[in-house]
DNA sequence: CAAGTGACAGATTTCAATATCTGTCAGCAG
DNA sequence: CTGCTGACAGATATTGAAATCTGTCACTTG
């Protein structure tokens, strides 16, 4: 018998199950044959198929968290920061649509059950548009009464370009045009934005 | 024999089967039943299910676009034409989604097949935005190099709040207020948008 | 006794036979 | 002639029996 069964071996080999056969086909009981040993002895360390896929996802979103610090630097305006970031986890969602097709599949399966992993998923990504709006509104190139709520609304505004259920709308020509346009409009908004109550008007 | 089979029963008819059996389940030959006649002639007037389907969503599409046609009035900012069109709009779509729920459904399946029904649809209201926009650019209350990519942008940046694939979302407790948001985002951003001088931030 | 096994029950999926549906068309009835 | 019918071929959907999978647990093994 080889090294003992930990639980990073086995999300290898989760994945890659997951990516031979896809979210729809992979069985615990393949990753466990990849393995070498019993399904039995998978469920020793994860309790449910579910918490397997998810421990999955996990590790893949923490590689794209890792990715996605947004490039605060000299000279570059909040402004500038913004759209880089913005443009970066565009390209990133977009590159792991067509190259890691099966584990996206995964992850648009759990945001389809809007599971735990998902949620703190979110909260990070709004977290750091949090950071990047807050240093603006320091500077005063950004004006908000609320960070949290422009936050959120920044990143529903530009949610077509990085919710999984509009995928496939990312391999248009136009797109990327498309994507300018949403984020200069916000961009342009964050210079001058009050939240509904407070809002007065010119 | 009654009277003769018209093209307007059918789609009634249609739109009856649909709403009894949803997409998935209803049937040329259902639609031929209620009608009290054979299946070969409902294809006499349309060419095939796809057309059947698509012109009752048509028909249905066309009752949304006379209720959305914006409410330009005395004293009323482009800004408060905006905002209660793109209001009005969300309402309707989240009355459609539980009330119609089986027309929705299959208008969610056109969507999802990218019809020329869906793509007039989108053309329509986009040209609404784009409307109400010029009407704001002519008083100089918003700022714009171009009407078209700039009102696109604003149709993709209140994604959330139209597209089918996110109806689910729009039953939450916080959905009015992210909504409020990200449309006081975009108004801001229609003030400011691609000025080169004037009003400085703050 | 810690780590893994494999047989098991109930849930889910597969598969192939069967039934139904879509779209066509020759022909019938007014 | 015009509008409708109904039988038909091929495509699609349904169904139920068999296979597989998930999750459990008493038991082996080093």
């Amino acid at each position: 018998m080889a090294e003992a069964l930990t639980g990073e071996a086995i999300l290898a080999a989760t994945e890659e199950v997951l990516r031979r056969y896809g979210p729809a086909k992979a069985t615990v009981v393949d990753v466990a044959k990849a393995l070498g040993v019993s399904h039995g002895s998978v469920y020793r360390h994860f309790a449910t198929k579910a918490a397997l896929r998810e421990a999955v996802t996990k590790r893949w979103l923490a590689a794209i968290h890792e990715e996605m610090t947004p490039a605060f630097g000299e000279g570059l305006t909040a402004a500038e920061v913004l759209r880089a970031w913005l443009q970066k986890l565009f390209d990133e969602k977009r590159r792991a649509h067509h190259e890691d097709e099966e584990l996206f599949a995964t992850f648009r399966t759990l945001v389809h059950e809007s599971s735990d992993i998902v949620e703190y998923h979110l909260g990070h990504m709004v977290g750091q548009l949090t950071r990047i709006i807050s240093a603006g509104v320091e500077t005063h190139e950004f004006v908000t009464d609320d960070v949290d709520v422009t936050a959120q609304a920044v990143w529903d505004a530009t949610n077509r370009f990085h919710h999984p259920a509009h995928a496939r709308e990312w391999t248009g020509p136009r797109v990327q045009e498309e994507f300018d346009a949403v984020v200069s409009l916000v961009i342009a908004g964050l210079r001058y934005n009050r939240v509904p109550s407070a809002a007065g008007d010119a």
